[in-house]
DNA sequence: GTGAAAGCGCTAACAC
DNA sequence: GTGTTAGCGCTTTCAC
C-alpha cells in the first residue's frame, strides 16, 4: 500500500481497489463529472475510496488546475478587536464555498506586508482580502498591476481601483457630529486617526464637513492626529487637545483612542460626561461596560469580512472585477459617555 | 512566455533565459543545494529570476517533496479576544521559520471541527494547532491514531498522548483563592466554565482544591456551572448562585463570565467590590478599564500559541513528538473588583 | 558542475 | 462509459 497512515491513501490506490483505472475513479468521485460514469462503477470507486480513507490530495489537484482554492488574508494585527471578527466573517463565507484562508500577521509593518504578498503569492493563492492598506502602499499598487485578484477590507489606499469594502466613514461621523450638536455642543475636538490611513483622513474630513454643515466652531485647536490608533496615542493627542483648548465634546478616531482620552479626562479631574463627552468609532466588544459606557459608531466588521470575500468569490468566478466599493451601513450607538453641554463652560 | 501576469514565470523560463537546465536552476536557487553549482551559474541564473520576478511556486514544490510547509490551526471562535492572540503568537513563529498558517473557525461547533481537519488534511497541511479540542473529541483522537503532528492550545481533551500547550489553572485557581482568602472570604462561590472543557474542570476541581486547603467554606450552594463561557451563562448562573447563597466573593471560570456576573449584581443592587467581590480568568483587553476594574487571572494568549508552535516545528523537524504538556505560568492581576470582606455579611 | 529523466497525485483531452 | 496519455512546476536521483 503506497502512502503512510498520516498521508492516506492515493486515487491510484482507489482505483485499483475498486478495479478501474484512476481516471474513471477521478471522475466518479468529483460531483461534476460523475454523470459520466455508470452508476455502478460510482458506487463501487465510492466505496473503495470509503474503505480506504481517501482524501484527495488537493495540492496535486491544484497543480493541474492552476486553483488552490486558497484566499490569502493579509490583516495589520490580528489581535485588534477590529481586524478578528473581519477575518471571521470573511472564513465563514470562504469555507462556505469551499475555500481555505491563509492569515498573514503584517504587525503594521510596510515590509512585512510586502513579505506576506510574496508569500501567498508563492502559494498560488486564488486570491486575496487585504485589510493592512494604507494610503500609500506599494506592495498593494503590485498586487493591483499584476492582475492578482484582491478586494481591500476596511481601509483603502489612494488612487487604487481595487475594490474595497468598508464602513460608511463618512455617515458614521454625520452621525457622530449630528448627536453632539443634538446635545447643544458647539466645541467639539477631534482626535483623528492616523492621517497615513483612509479611515483616518476620510473621518476626519467628514469631520470638518459636518461641522461646518451642522454649526460647530471648527477651530484649529480643536483639532489633533493620532500617529496610530492607540490609547497611548489617544492619551497623548487628548493631553494636547485639553492643554490648548476647552471642548465640551470630543470624537475620538477610533475606540482605543477614546480609552487612551478617558483615562486623560480622569487624571485631570474632568467627569465625563458632565464635562466632557466623548465618542468613539467602531464599537468593540465590551466598550459598553466602560465606565462610562462608551458612545460610539458601531462598524459591521464581520459582515465587511463577508461581504468582501463575496466580492472576491464573484471576481475569482467571472475572471473579472467589478471594481466596486461597498460602504456598509453604520450607526451611532448612544451610550453614557456623551450628555447634554453644561450650563458652565467646561473646567 | 508560459504563466499569465498573475502566475508569473516558472522555473523553466528561469532557466532558458539563463541559458542551463530547469535542474541546474533549481540547485542554483535553493541554497542548500546552491553549492553544487558553479558560482557564474548562480549569479547568471539568479539574475534571470530577478528579471522575471521568478516566484517559485510552493505547491508544485509540495507535491514533489511531500511537504508544504503549511500548518493548520484550528479555533473554536476567532473574535474570542483569547484565541485571537493565540492565533497571532503561533503565526508569528511560524512564518518566522517559513511556514504559513491556515485558519479553520469551527463555531464551536464539534462537526465543523471535524470538516475543518478534514480539509486542512486534504491540503496537506505539515500540522495541525488545535485549540478547540473538547474533553471528548472523537476528531482529535483521529488525529492522534493516525499520527497527523497535532499540538493542543489551551485545552486538552482527556486521556490523549498529544502535546498541550495551556495555562497553568491549578496555579491560577491557588492565586485566585489564595488572594480571596487573604482579603477575609470564606464564603466564596465559583461559576465554573464547562464541564466538556478540560480549562472549565481543571478550574473547578483546582477551585474545590484551594479552597479546601486554604480553609474557605466549600459549600455546594457556591458552585454553579456555565453550559459555555459567555456572558449570557455569567448572568443566568450568577441569578441561581445568589438566588440561593450569600457569597461575599465570586470566582469566575473566565472573564466574560464575570461581566455577566457583574451585570447580575448591579440589576440586584449589590455593589462590587463592597458587598461582593469578583475574580476573572484570562484578563482579556480592556478589563482593566471596567467598572470595577476586574481582578483577573493573566494568561499569556500569545506565548502559549507561539510555544505550541516551536513543539510543532520541533516535532516536524524530528519526525517525532515530544509529548511535552506544557503549563505557562499565569499572574493574578489585582484590581478594583476584590475587595476585603465586609464586616457585615453581604445584603 | 551540469544535463537528462522520472515522477509527486491529480485532471482533462482524446481515443475507443 | 472507460482507458490512455500527457503534463501541471518542481526536485532529485543518475549519468556524464
Amino acid at each position: 500500500m503506497s502512502g503512510d497512515v498520516a498521508t492516506g491513501a492515493t486515487l491510484k490506490d482507489v482505483a485499483e481497489r475498486a478495479g478501474v483505472h484512476p481516471g474513471t475513479a477521478s471522475r466518479a468521485l468529483n460531483p461534476l463529472t460523475q454523470g459520466l460514469v455508470s452508476e455502478a462503477t460510482v458506487r463501487r470507486v465510492q466505496a473503495a475510496a470509503k474503505a480506504l480513507a481517501y482524501r484527495p490530495n488537493s495540492i496535486a489537484r491544484g497543480l493541474k488546475t492552476n486553483r488552490t482554492m486558497t484566499v490569502g488574508i493579509v490583516v495589520p494585527d490580528l489581535s485588534n478587536p477590529v481586524f478578528a471578527p473581519m477575518v471571521r466573517g470573511a472564513a465563514a463565507v470562504l469555507t462556505q464555498a469551499g475555500y481555505s484562508s491563509v492569515i498573514a500577521d503584517t504587525d503594521n509593518d510596510p515590509v512585512k506586508e510586502a513579505e506576506a504578498f510574496d508569500t501567498l503569492r508563492s502559494r498560488q493563492v486564488d486570491g486575496l482580502l487585504v485589510a493592512s492598506a494604507r494610503r500609500e502602499d506599494a506592495a498593494v499598487r503590485a498586487l493591483a498591476d499584476a492582475g492578482v485578484p484582491t478586494v481591500l477590507l476596511n481601509r483603502r489606499t489612494d488612487r487604487t481601483t481595487l475594490p474595497c469594502v468598508m464602513g460608511d466613514d463618512v455617515w458614521g461621523m454625520e452621525q457622530a457630529v449630528r448627536h453632539l450638536r443634538a446635545l447643544g455642543h458647539t466645541r467639539i475636538g477631534h482626535l483623528s486617526g492616523p492621517v497615513t490611513m483612509s479611515t483616518g483622513v476620510e473621518r476626519a474630513r467628514a469631520f470638518r464637513q459636518f461641522m461646518l454643515e451642522l454649526g460647530g466652531d471648527l477651530d484649529p485647536e480643536l483639532l489633533e492626529e493620532c500617529v496610530t490608533y492607540s490609547v497611548g496615542e489617544g492619551a497623548r493627542t487628548g493631553r494636547l487637545l485639553l492643554d490648548r483648548a476647552r471642548p465640551t465634546a470630543i470624537i475620538a478616531g477610533n475606540d482605543q483612542i477614546a480609552v487612551g482620552l478617558l483615562d486623560v479626562l480622569e487624571e485631570r479631574g474632568l467627569r465625563c460626561p458632565e464635562d466632557v463627552s466623548v465618542v468613539g468609532y467602531n464599537d468593540m466588544p465590551f466598550v459598553d461596560k466602560l465606565s462610562p459606557p462608551l458612545t460610539t459608531v458601531h462598524v459591521p466588521h464581520s459582515a465587511i469580512g463577508a461581504e468582501g470575500s463575496r466580492i472576491l468569490l464573484r471576481w475569482l468566478r467571472d475572471g473579472a472585477s467589478a471594481t466596486t466599493t461597498l460602504s456598509l451601513g453604520v450607526d451611532l450607538v448612544a451610550r453614557g459617555s456623551t450628555a447634554p453641554v453644561p450650563e458652565a463652560p467646561a473646567r
